[in-house]
DNA sequence: ATTGCCGGATTGTTCAACAACTGCCATGCT
DNA sequence: AGCATGGCAGTTGTTGAACAATCCGGCAAT
């Protein structure tokens, strides 16, 4: 009797069964993530509103699963539910992208000052993430530099690794595409920050992560006055 | 004509109306506060399951609409959707509360230092919160303690104005309530952190912020570790 | 131009149903 | 006795249809 082995199959099986039950989780999450996808790529834009029959037609499921999927939605700030009018997608307006930018000054910083996971491994990936958006600048690619951007700030906060932490900025990032898609963005936002971002590894690996912390914070408190001024500007 | 008069009826009027549809909302969103209260208060404890069928006749709502009610709660890491078995009341683990105070330490000691919002209203609201947490330890009512504890910390969070740190702490201190819940609480957990409230309330009387989010993040790990020692006693 | 009203469309909510899955018990086999 | 098999009841995941309440647009009437 192979025990060794068999135990292995199993526990692969095992695995295999609770990976698929989280991944493929319901069709409710599933509806989420998909109605999300559109939304933080752009594709549904700010202010369109969303039937639930023709939208749960066209995703195939009940519209009862995706009043689950759009509760969530609405949970997480991309969708608003105007009452017996249905959702929309959110239109962020200057006091969102203050508050977005007040969470992101409290959390980012203080993960880069005191999280305990600044790990070699996390500083490489920081400095990938700079590397790819200077790469995806090289190549005209705008899209690649927000992406990176994304990245970065990403790799920040994963410094406090805690699961709340990274999944609170997910929600944050999301929000903040809808932002840069509510304002027809250019995608050239994010080019002067590439260097800011350049620093901050520096610091960080020059073991300073006070000044990195601050020059985070200042770098935000800049970058939130400039999406201010074009938002005022356009929005 | 009186029109400047007519339209602050009608604003008010209009605000009125957005706050009624919000504040009544929908049955899903009742159903979800019911379910709330009922674990944060602690009558509901730590691993019960919770049956949609009879769950949606208690409360009086439809299973579909019970089900909005859940899906809102596990996002909210109050309750945990077994698949295909249903949900149950979280029993918060080391991790989970390493996890909030890896959050906590981040959020609170960055409101309190950068906060744009330590005006003296919110200042007189700190000292209120230390008022009553003595006030109850007077009265022997460790319920009350532990009340003004978390009136306490949802004050230091407010100093940051930013809505969304709010509901934050809003979902950090029901979990944190359902840990105290899930470890037997003896609500005396919470007595030897009133003096460190009433200290950071004197150093923020005193102007010195910077001391006042230094001492706050000692404290939270100091209570951190308590709270692990605890947990590993009994849990 | 404002008001009142009606019809179409959509949401909020319920009910009933069914397949898939879980846990458990009893059956049967060794 | 001990163990695997299979069935059985109970729950969940998901669907489809229904209905009242509400909202929007237009149309008529004043």
């Amino acid at each position: 009797m192979p025990t060794a082995e068999f135990d292995d199959v199993l526990a692969a099986l095992d695995a295999g069964r609770r990976s698929r039950r989280t991944v493929m989780s319901t069709s409710a999450d599933r509806a989420a993530r998909q109605v999300r996808e559109e939304v933080v790529e752009g594709r549904l834009r700010s202010g369109t509103r969303l039937p639930e029959e023709r939208l749960a037609a066209a995703i195939g499921v009940s519209r009862n699963t995706l009043r689950e999927a759009l509760s969530q939605l609405v949970a997480e700030r991309i969708l608003v539910r105007e009452p017996n009018r249905g959702v929309v997608v959110a239109t962020p307006g200057p006091d969102d992208i203050r508050d977005l930018y007040a969470v992101r000054i409290v959390v980012e910083p203080g993960a880069l000052e005191h999280g305990p996971g600044l790990t070699d491994a996390r500083l490489a990936a920081l400095r990938a993430a700079v590397d790819e958006g200077r790469a995806a600048l090289a190549n005209d690619d705008l899209d690649g530099v927000a992406s990176a951007n994304q990245h970065f700030h990403r790799a920040v906060v994963a410094v406090a690794r805690s699961p709340r932490l990274d999944a609170l900025m997910d929600l944050l990032l999301a929000e903040m595409r809808l932002v840069f898609h509510s304002m027809g963005d250019p995608g050239a936002f994010h080019t002067p920050y590439l260097e800011d971002n350049a620093r901050i590894c520096d610091l960080l690996e020059a073991g300073d992560r006070d000044a990195a912390a601050r020059h985070l914070a200042g770098y935000l408190s800049r970058a939130r006055d400039h999406l201010l001024g074009a938002a005022s500007g356009r929005g």
